[in-house]
DNA sequence: ATGTGC
C-alpha cells in the first residue's frame, strides 16, 4: 500500500479503482501499521469503495486491523446520495466508550484508604465473560426502557443525578432507538448483563491527574493536578455483539439486491435509506443506549464504594462513545449534507462553541477521553475548530500485538507482579486477561495523542496515571 | 469485543 506524506502527521493513499475517494491516515512515521503484520491500510482503501462515501476514508493514529473496517477508522456517507451504513464500521461492541468521574479528593488523601477502596470496587463491579449484572432486569418493559432511555432511564430509576445527563454525549440517550429491531437472542443476552464491565480491554481504573496542559479547560472540565479520578471503559456486552452479528448476516444477503459490491465480505452494508439500513440504525441506537445505561450503573456502584470508604463524591466529567455511527449535518449553510458518520475506535471531538455542548462546556469544547494501555497513562483532550475528519480523533493506544502474540510474549512472566511493582493495585483480573493487555501489546498512547494533536484533530488537556485497576 | 471457535 503506497502512502504519500502530505504534511506532518498526514499520509494519503491515492484513489485508485475501485476506491471512490482517497484514504487519509493521521499518524507519525513510527505509528504507521507494519504492512507485513497488519492489513489495516488495505482496510482503509477498502472502506473508500463504499457507496456514497464522501471526502476520504480516514484513519486515526491508533489504527490497527479490525473486522472489515480498521479500528481507528472514520467514514462518512451521504444519506441523500445512496450512502450506506455498515455494521463493521461501528464494530461488535456498539457504543463501547469511556466515562470519567472526578473525586473531591486528592491522591494523598486516598492513599491510606486505597486498599479498602480497591477491595470495595472489586466486589461491586461485575466483570468477566458472560457474567451479570448490577441490575437484574425483566426482559419485557424494563429492558425496553433501557434500550430507549439509556442513562436517562438509569437516572430516573435513582442510579445517578440529573447533572450526570448534562455530561453525557446525547444527554445520555440517542433518540432513534428501535427495540423492535433487536433480535430475541440479543435481548436474551442483554437482560443478564446490564451494569457489568466485560473483559478484554475493558476496565475500571482509579487514577490521579498527573499533568495539566490547559488549566482553563481542565478547570471547566472539573480537573486539577493531584486529583483522584475514576475511569470506566465498557460497552454493550453480549447485546451489541449479537446485534452486529445479526445485521452483518442480514446485509450480506441483501447487498446484491441493492447492486452493492465490496472488496471484502466483512464490509457488508445497506443504504442508510433502506429497510435494512434503518433497521440496523434503530437496533444500533438501542445498543448505544444499553451501553450508556451500563456505564451509568457501573459509575453508581463506584460512587457507592467511594462514598462509603472515603466519604467523597464522584462528579461526572463526561461519557463518550468511540464505536458508533451517527447521522450528522456537516458543511456550511449553503452546502450542508446529512452524513452517516461511522466512528470505529474513533472519538467525536466537538470544538468550542458547538451548539450540542452544554452551556458550561461551550467555551472549553467537548471532553475527549483516551484510555491508555493498562498500567500506562490516559489522556483528556478537547475538540478544535476546523479539524479535518468530521470532528473526530483517536480513541486509545491501539494494538500492535494480537491477543495471542501478547500472551506468548508474557510466557514465564508475571503480569500482575509487574503492575504491582509499579505501585498499581489490581483486583479481579485473570492471568491471561492481564497478559493480553500488557503495554507491550499496544502503541505508546502519548505518541498517539501527540500525532492526533499534531494533525489538528484535538488538543491535550490533562494526563492521568493509574493507581488501581479492576479488570475482567 | 464476544455464553472466544458456522
Amino acid at each position: 500500500m503506497e502512502l504519500v506524506e502530505e504534511s506532518p502527521y498526514r499520509f494519503r493513499i491515492d484513489r485508485h479503482d475501485p476506491m471512490r475517494v482517497p484514504g487519509v491516515v493521521f499518524a507519525s512515521e513510527s505509528l504507521l501499521p507494519d504492512a507485513g503484520a497488519d492489513k489495516s491500510l488495505e482496510q482503509v482503501a477498502n472502506v473508500a469503495t463504499l457507496p456514497g462515501i464522501v471526502d476520504a476514508s480516514y484513519a486515526m493514529p491508533d489504527i490497527h486491523w479490525g473486522y472489515g473496517f480498521p479500528i481507528g477508522g472514520v467514514a462518512a456517507t451521504d444519506v441523500e446520495h445512496g450512502g450506506v451504513v455498515s455494521p463493521g464500521g461501528v464494530g461488535f461492541d456498539i457504543s463501547c466508550g469511556v466515562r470519567l468521574l472526578a473525586a473531591d479528593l486528592d491522591l494523598a488523601g486516598l492513599r491510606p484508604k486505597l486498599g479498602a477502596v480497591m477491595d470495595g470496587l472489586g466486589e461491586a463491579t461485575p466483570r468477566g465473560m458472560g457474567k451479570g449484572a448490577v441490575w437484574h432486569l425483566s426482559k419485557g418493559e424494563e429492558l425496553d426502557a433501557v434500550l430507549r432511555g439509556g442513562s436517562r432511564y438509569a437516572v430516573e430509576r435513582g442510579f445517578g443525578v440529573e447533572r450526570d445527563l448534562e455530561r453525557c454525549e446525547d444527554y445520555g440517550a440517542v433518540d432513534d432507538a428501535n427495540p423492535a429491531q433487536v433480535s430475541e437472542r440479543a435481548i436474551e443476552r442483554g437482560a443478564r448483563q446490564v451494569g457489568s464491565l466485560g473483559s478484554g480491554n475493558h476496565f475500571l481504573e482509579v487514577q490521579a491527574v498527573e499533568e495539566v496542559y490547559d488549566e482553563a479547560v481542565a478547570t471547566a472540565f472539573g480537573l486539577r493536578p493531584g486529583q483522584v479520578t475514576v475511569m470506566i471503559h465498557s460497552g454493550s456486552r453480549g447485546l451489541g455483539h449479537q446485534i452486529c452479528t445479526d445485521y452483518v448476516r442480514q446485509m450480506e444477503k441483501v447487498m446484491r439486491q441493492y447492486n452493492i459490491h465490496v472488496p471484502d465480505r466483512q464490509l457488508a452494508c445497506a443504504p442508510v435509506d433502506s429497510h435494512e439500513g434503518r433497521a440496523y440504525l434503530g437496533a444500533m441506537a438501542a445498543a448505544a443506549n444499553y451501553a450508556r445505561a451500563n456505564r451509568q450503573l457501573l459509575a453508581h456502584a463506584a460512587r457507592t464504594v467511594f462514598s462509603r470508604v472515603t466519604g467523597s463524591r464522584l462528579d461526572l466529567v463526561y461519557d463518550i462513545s468511540h464505536n458508533l455511527a451517527k447521522i450528522e449535518t456537516h458543511g456550511t449553510d449553503g452546502d450542508s449534507r446529512r452524513l452517516c458518520v461511522h466512528r470505529k475506535g474513533a472519538t467525536r471531538a466537538l470544538p468550542p462553541g458547538h451548539p450540542e455542548l452544554p452551556d458550561d462546556l461551550r467555551d472549553a469544547g467537548q471532553p475527549v477521553l483516551i484510555p491508555g494501555s493498562m498500567g500506562t497513562g490516559s489522556y483528556v483532550l478537547t475538540g478544535v475548530a476546523g479539524s479535518p475528519a468530521f470532528a473526530s480523533t483517536c480513541h486509545g493506544a491501539g494494538r500492535v500485538q494480537s491477543r495471542k502474540q501478547a500472551v506468548k510474549a508474557e510466557r514465564g512472566l508475571d503480569p500482575r507482579r509487574q503492575l504491582e511493582d509499579q505501585d498499581i493495585a489490581v483486583r479481579g483480573a485473570s492471568r491471561r486477561g492481564l497478559a493480553e493487555e500488557m503495554p507491550a501489546a499496544y502503541k505508546d498512547v502519548s505518541a498517539v495523542v501527540e500525532a492526533a494533536e499534531g494533525a489538528g484533530l484535538c488538543r491535550k488537556v490533562a494526563r492521568l496515571v493509574p493507581i488501581g485497576v479492576v479488570k475482567g
